[in-house]
RNA sequence: GUGGGCGUAGCUCAGUUGGUUAGAGCACCAGGUUGUGGCCCUGGGGGUCGGGGGUUCAAUUCCCCUCGCUCACCCCA
């Protein structure tokens, strides 16, 4: 296999595609814009130290997932597996927080997992994200799930439900996980051997497990809620109501699970069962300890990152039997003899030059082969020009739509295009 | 890292109980109209049958190894 092609887990975007990608990136971009976000570009590698303290030592994507290496200089660096921690890093290397309490930005790029590919799931992947900074509130918490919400709408996505649970805060959840773990302890035989391992790694997990038993034994674990203060409750509760008056439908699901360590409080899901096993499209919560891992000072976060691949298949699905015919636009310019192909050249620049779509062929072809392209590529117009025409200073405009057809003087070409 | 499925033309796939020049549809190019597209007709180009090794008079077909793709586990968007 000495053939050249694209890396386990790379794929390319052809142009057959490449539409779904613009619609998906305007419609994030205008609506992102229309609740208060700004657009935010961070390196793709970044210090390796960053993605270790950010997302956690003892993440799966950290332990075994990043793409890491020593740059000439010696030093550890890493293509970004997530977008979060970057933009945390900016945000505190340039003290985005002089300029207002609040922070709302977003973020579009690839992004890097060293992991088996499989159904939505590839090596360079790529995320749209939203971070919103400065403030802890359910206020916050609704602002984001809902413009998510409307996101997927907007795009005609029906097939899609919204999941939420709340984690605690890190002070909740220990006394919680430590609670988790005496009551599957007490099972540990019965447990699926992945099981067994997360009992002792991320007990979190076990509730997550798709094993029957430990479903099960799952069921009769003491859940997150019984842990929560009640102002953490409270503000849960209040999240809920804001989705409520907005419209928003979702679901309480307390064995959502985030991968992230930095993440506390609110989290949500949406997910659909037409994506394969890799169900999320979209995922996201609170981060209100990230910056102090990173080094700076609290700054009490929420945000959430889609997974472009996965909203695409489901932009596609949507599409059902919508045979969009493309949109015929554009001059072919088809001479017929050695002479009018020069002439037709200086054209096609006039034409190019006033913001036309032209095209004409790269060397001398039958008048059946120029028509025919003409009719591949979806052009609406045809300029003729042959011995007969270019004696008497005109073309033959032949419109593809209707097949008619009428002369035109070659000056008024350009402005008769420029006009429309 | 583990397991299942699959690798024949650009694409979707036939095929050979091992046997001469490996096929179809679509796509591409050309001709049918020496100046007119889409439909139709005719013709043409294009394949190291993923790669390597083995068995055999003979391998795309059987065996082994390997690479790749894919789905799932793990985990995640």
């Amino acid at each position: 296999m000495t053939k050249l092609q694209t890396i386990t887990g790379m794929a390319d975007i052809l142009p057959e595609d490449i539409g779904f990608w613009h619609v998906l990136e305007k419609t994030a971009r205008t609506l992102f814009e229309t609740y208060g976000f700004e657009e935010i570009r961070t390196p793709i590698v970044e210090d390796t130290r960053l993605f270790q303290r950010g997302i956690g030592e003892n993440s799966q994507v950290v332990q075994k997932e990043m793409y890491t290496f020593d740059d000439k200089g010696g030093d550890s660096v890493t293509m970004r597996p997530e977008g979060t921690a970057s933009v945390m890093r900016a945000y505190l290397q340039h003290s985005l927080m002089a300029k207002d309490a609040i922070t709302k930005l977003y973020y579009m790029g690839p992004m890097f997992r060293y992991e088996r590919p499989q159904k939505g799931r590839l090596r360079q992947f790529h995320q749209i994200g939203v971070e919103l900074m400065g403030i802890d509130s359910p206020l916050a918490d609704a602002e984001v799930v809902i413009m998510m919400d409307r996101l997927i709408r907007t795009l005609g996505i029906s097939h899609y439900r919204l999941e939420i649970n709340s984690l605690g805060t890190l002070e909740e959840r220990k006394p919680y996980l430590e609670c988790l773990v005496k009551h599957f302890t007490r099972f540990t035989d019965k447990l699926c051997d992945d099981c067994k391992k997360r009992l002792e790694k991320n007990p979190l997990r076990i509730l997550d497990c798709k094993e029957e038993t430990c479903i099960k034994l799952a069921d009769e674990a003491p859940t997150i809620f019984d842990a929560l203060t009640e102002q953490t409750k409270e503000e849960f509760d209040k999240f809920k109501k804001l989705l409520d008056e907005a419209g928003v439908v979702y679901m309480v699901n307390p064995r959502i699970v985030r991968g992230l360590d930095y993440y506390e409080k609110t989290a949500f899901e949406f997910v659909s069962d037409k994506l394969g096993s890799q169900s999320a499209f979209s995922a996201g919560g609170r981060y209100n300890r990230l910056a102090l891992e990173l080094g700076g000072k609290e700054v009490p976060s929420v945000g959430f990152s889609i997974g472009c691949e996965r909203i695409i298949m489901l932009m596609k699905e949507q599409e059902f039997e919508t045979t969009m015919q493309a949109e015929l636009k554009g001059v072919y310019l088809a001479p017929l003899d050695e002479a009018s192909f020069d002439v037709c050249q200086g054209l096609l620049q006039n034409l190019r030059d006033e913001g036309v779509r032209a095209e004409m062929d790269y060397q001398k072809k039958s008048m059946k082969a120029q028509m025919r392209r003409a009719n591949k590529l979806d052009f609406r117009y045809v300029v003729i020009m042959g011995e007969v025409e270019r004696q008497k200073g005109i073309v033959t405009l032949k419109d593809l739509e209707n097949g008619e057809q009428e002369e035109v003087k070659i000056e008024d070409l350009c402005s008769k295009f420029n006009i429309q």
